[in-house]
DNA sequence: TTGAGGCTTTCAACA
DNA sequence: AAAGCCTCAA
């Protein structure tokens, strides 16, 4: 069988980078350089000329979505073997190894894994039980502050950790610590943080267990390298250390997650760090045009901080940037709307090609609405998961506190949803027993102790409830099917009646999310017929929101996307919009104040513009809106350190909402295109609503009705409507997501 | 003591 | 828009 050698399709540093299987090895992938070619050919080449058994590689990308993809494209080298190479993010590795062997350390096998929300939750508990206001001394304030502590490396080697211990007025910062890690343990519960921190432990601890790890793997691979932090450094390091075989690729310049404890010192230390190490470097760009390299590279040369290189164009000239300065945010979304129709008229572009970037989250919304206006598919990626929805959590808190009777965050999360009569004093009471008898909350009802003196009506149907789901999860999956054990366990919680009985529009779209929700268990099981509650638990947790159930919209092939610019890492789209290009949100106000926040800031811009293959469009806004009112905003800096000979500069003045629309064109530049498309857009009338009286609307709670007055002007617009049951309500245009019928 | 409804506040990025 | 806090009726 002749078949064609698969080395002749890369370049010869790629080739370098393939062949050079032994002992440590640096890549240094610019954005765009074939990398993920490089690591799944490295892969294939590792198994079929070196005859190494797939499992033993060990592989970390970014993402799950990441790994599945790589998975895929091994497979499709070298036949579906490659499914068996061992392809995770960190934090998922940490899972399975912590799985197996955290027993030797004191961490259960059924752990239960908190995310951001529940820390906040407990550290909120924990300030109450300080006699400490949660609204002075903000929890999330505080939990990122645990976190960042957690991955610096003093932390993990012990150094002075009472100079990391910050002060606040008010607070022992070590004993809140301190409560926080013992509650943590307590409730067999893990941050993710812990995840990373407990497998370098156990590794340190428990030498035979490392033996076995390292028995099991004998090629590393680890992507975007430039944002680990110490602990993965420490696990990439320890699991290493026997074959040598550690292979890591990266890019400074693509470092954007030091807020997260990434330290950028592991990928300019490496060479120094690991002994006798290649360094293959890919400065070859296959993605974008000249215009777009350029403008990329005139960014981040600013950065005094980076090692001097420059990627080189494979690709030829192609079309100029676009700046465009809209009057406000709305004129921004209308610009960018109006120029995919008009792209979309001109090339055969379909909706999938383009993608808007913002920095924040919050920024979506109003290209949602007017994607939405115009009928245009798009998908939202990041920002609410669907795990975090409020029924689906509750359901999760049943499952969990199954799992893990000592979750307590999960138990007083569910004990009284759906209501059923325990109050705030009855919860504090029990709490007081469960504290004085240093016992879990769980241990209090299960063994039927009083409270107050009896058991309260509805603890004791809570207690029937969840011991109902533990004799059911009892017998999965042996006996009984996972998807089984949570079909029986809604049923006992009468979760879906109470819905059933709101019958809104609301929770008709609640029950609609728990039957995805059951769906998503069933596709589990397909998966793994073996499925067990705690360790689906554990995977599902990790999920981002871009693998979850109904990440799907009507049709993901033909949509738009957006997401924020960190999510952007790795990916690449024929057309992209680079929006909210103003100074304070993009470089972001927090990170405006050090050299480092603002390179950081810098390099995030760049990953932004090495996203675009074809063209890129840098938007902003003149005048925006946030949650502390009206704002002018001055244009980026980054926009100034693209050479504006380069740039086709443009202003955009028709986005209505109270601001004044100025009194430039809509669009001053030679873009024929899009002027066209201003006809599809059906800009604000007199008083800047978008409805008039009489009109027929969908409220997403109350359902339809009939607009029976619009009074106000400018952004407090307010609209009375009357619905089909005769209510009538007014609502603010602005926070309302009404649709016209 | 509980639960519903109204008023206020909040938004930086993520596994 | 959504969550949290507060108030008030039952």
């Amino acid at each position: 069988m002749t078949q064609r050698d698969p080395l002749d399709e890369l370049n010869p540093s790629q080739r370098e980078a393939v062949t050079h299987t032994e002992g440590p090895l640096l890549i240094l992938a610019g954005a765009g350089s074939g990398k993920t070619r490089v690591i799944t050919y490295r892969i294939a080449h590792l198994i079929r000329q070196k005859g190494v058994p797939p499992f033993e590689i060990f592989a970390v990308t970014f993402t799950n979505k990441a790994a599945d993809e790589m998975k895929r494209r091994v497979a499709e080298l070298i036949g579906p073997i490659g499914e068996s190479v061992f392809v995770r993010t960190f934090h998922s590795a940490a899972v399975y190894i912590l799985r197996r062997y955290g027993d030797r350390i004191g961490v259960p096998r059924a752990f239960t894994i908190y995310d951001a929300k529940d820390q906040e939750t407990l550290i909120k508990d924990i300030l109450l039980e300080m006699r400490l206001d949660p609204k002075k001394i903000k929890p999330s304030a505080l939990a990122s502050k645990i976190s960042e502590i957690k991955d610096r490396a003093e932390m993990i080697e012990g150094a002075d950790l009472s100079s990391l211990m910050p002060g606040y007025p008010g607070l022992n910062f070590s004993d809140l610590y301190r409560e926080y890690q013992d509650r943590l343990s307590r409730s067999g519960a893990l941050d993710f943080n812990d995840l990373l921190i407990k497998t370098v432990v156990l590794m340190r601890r428990s030498p035979e267990s490392l033996t076995e790890l390292q028995r099991r793997w004998r090629y590393f691979m680890i992507d975007e390298y430039q944002d680990t932090n110490h602990a993965q450094y420490l696990i990439c390091k320890y699991l290493s250390s026997a074959t040598r075989n550690l292979c890591v690729v990266g890019d400074d310049d693509q470092s954007i997650y030091s807020w997260r404890g990434a330290d950028i010192r592991n990928i300019l230390d490496f060479e120094r760090d690991f002994d006798e190490t290649k360094v293959v470097k890919l400065e070859e760009n296959y993605r974008s045009t000249v215009p777009i390299l350029d403008a990329a590279w005139h960014v981040i040369r600013n950065n005094v901080n980076r090692k001097e290189k420059r990627l080189r164009a494979v690709r030829g000239d192609g079309e100029p940037l676009t700046w465009c300065r809209a009057n406000n945010e709305y004129g921004e979304a209308e610009y960018v709307v109006s120029t995919i129709l008009s792209l979309k008229k001109k090339e055969a572009l379909r909706n999938r090609d383009f993608a808007v970037f913002y920095r924040t989250n919050a920024q979506s919304r109003v290209f949602e609405e007017m994607l939405r206006r115009e009928n245009i598919p798009y998908r939202v990626v990041g920002g609410l998961k669907f795990y975090d929805r409020k029924e689906i959590k509750d359901i999760l808190a049943y499952l969990r506190l199954i799992a893990n009777p000592a979750d307590g965050v999960s138990l007083l999360r569910i004990i009284n949803v759906p209501a059923r009569g325990i109050g705030a004093a009855t919860v504090e009471r029990l709490r007081d027993t469960a504290y004085t008898a240093e016992i879990t909350e769980w241990e209090v009802i299960a063994r039927g102790l009083a409270i107050k003196g009896k058991v309260p009506a509805g603890i004791t149907s809570f207690k029937k409830i969840i011991e109902r789901g533990m004799a059911a999860s009892a017998l999965v999956p042996e006996t009984m099917k996972l998807s089984a054990m949570v079909r029986e366990l809604i049923e006992a919680t009468s979760y879906r009646e109470n819905l059933e009985e709101e019958n809104s529009v609301e929770s008709r779209s609640r029950l609609e999310n728990i039957e995805e929700f059951i769906n998503s268990v069933y596709e589990y099981e397909a998966r793994y017929p073996d499925a067990a509650l705690d360790r689906f638990l554990q995977e599902i947790s990790l999920l981002t929101s871009e693998e979850s159930p109904d990440a799907e919209g009507p049709d993901p092939l033909n949509s738009i996307t957006l997401m924020t610019v960190h999510n952007a890492k790795g990916l690449e789209f024929p057309v992209v919009f680079l929006t909210g290009m103003e100074e304070g949100i993009f470089p972001h106000f927090n990170s405006s104040d050090t050299d480092a926040g603002i390179e950081e800031e810098r390099r995030l811009c760049y990953v932004g513009i090495t996203r675009a293959m074809d063209r890129i469009f840098l938007t902003g806004a003149e005048m925006r809106r946030s949650y502390s009112g009206l704002s002018y905003k001055e244009p980026s800096r980054f926009i100034a350190e693209i050479p504006a000979a380069t740039m086709d500069v443009r202003e955009y003045g028709e986005g209505g909402y109270s601001a004044p629309v100025r009194d430039s064109l809509p669009f001053n530049g030679p873009y024929p295109g899009a002027v066209t498309s201003a006809v599809a857009l059906n800009p604000t009338g007199g008083n800047g609503s978008r409805f008039r009286t009489r009109e027929a609307v969908l409220h997403p709670k109350y359902g339809r009705g009939r607009i029976l007055a619009i009074e106000g002007g400018g952004d407090n617009v307010k609209i009375t409507i009357v619905f089909g049951n005769g209510d009538k309500k007014t609502f603010l245009e602005k926070y309302t997501p009404l649709q016209k019928l």
